[in-house]
DNA sequence: GTCTATATATCGATAGAC
DNA sequence: GTCTATCGATATATAGAC
């Protein structure tokens, strides 16, 4: 990995991020990471490849943002440590979280089987527990945590440790 | 509004739900609408014109939806309506959706003020009910419906109807 | 209101020199 | 590995006829 290479990939992820992809000229991608249009198809094959390099990273985070909470053998902390997710996240991996988030929304790009292996691991905390569903409880508390990412990616709320209070209250921790 | 008008607009929709804003072109649209392309700037100016004028039934379909939670009198009902509010959505308007979710997520085009008038409602109706933090109770609640949402709109769970139950079971509902 | 034809700019991608 | 130059396709938008 060259200098140039990284000084394309973090443009690439900067405006990929902030004006979708569709809207991202890889002109402009360029000119923004001071390089030449043409060593972006030499590099990245073409516009879907460079796409893919930068997806590829995130993929990474989103895996180790995760082992803390399937490693967790107490079922109690596990859910705890899960709901505490997207608040360690790293403020400068923000436009990467950002652009995972919008390209969700493309073309059947959706991944959502990524989470499983989470899955897994909450629905048998949940039912160590004794909650009725497990099953039930670990979708809704995906769907919390994807709500709680979205808020912070988005408008960061100023009141995020009274939220996350509020919530663990809910689980009686 | 003219049916060839309305056809623009129903293609537009359909197009830039599924491949988004920038991935769509103008002769795409005029295309699947069975117009000329030159129609499309007539009525609507630019590309730009055509988005806002969808984005505006949008905040229509979104006032209509939150409208029996503000109505509500009874702060425990008024917060059950509010968690019900994913579940109200028409699935034929569910396009329509994806594409508002899809563009909150481009260039600072996301206008969180617009649940300004359900946040004071539901502030309020958690002080009613003595919560300890109605603030924080509220925007957990905005989360739970953003990620819920996100799930009906995304890959609609097979058990929709026992979430909400374990979501309800929180709030002693 | 609607269409055909066209202008003009920009897109993703390639070729070849260094 | 990197740049310059350039291609063909396609983008948004306009003009003018009906």
């Amino acid at each position: 990995m060259t200098a140039k290479q990284q000084a394309i990939l973090d443009a690439a992820l900067q405006l990929f991020a902030r004006e979708g992809y569709a809207g991202t000229a890889t002109s402009k991608v360029a000119k923004t990471a001071g390089v030449s249009e043409g060593l972006i198809f030499r590099h990245f094959g073409n516009k879907q490849g460079l796409l893919d390099a930068i997806l590829e990273q995130g993929r990474e985070h989103a895996k180790q943002a995760f082992a803390k909470v399937v490693m967790e053998a107490d079922p109690k902390k596990r859910i705890e440590k899960a709901l505490e997710v997207p608040y360690t996240i790293n403020q400068r991996d923000y436009e990467l979280w950002r652009l995972i988030y919008a390209i969700k929304w493309q073309t059947q790009q959706y991944d959502n089987s990524m989470y499983d292996p989470v899955r897994l691991v909450l629905t048998d905390a949940f039912k160590q527990l004794k909650y009725a569903d497990p099953k039930a409880e670990t979708e809704l508390l995906l769907m919390y945590l994807d709500g709680m990412a979205t808020a912070l990616l988005l408008h960061e709320p100023d009141n995020k440790a009274a939220i996350l209070e509020a919530l663990k209250q809910k689980y009686d921790l």
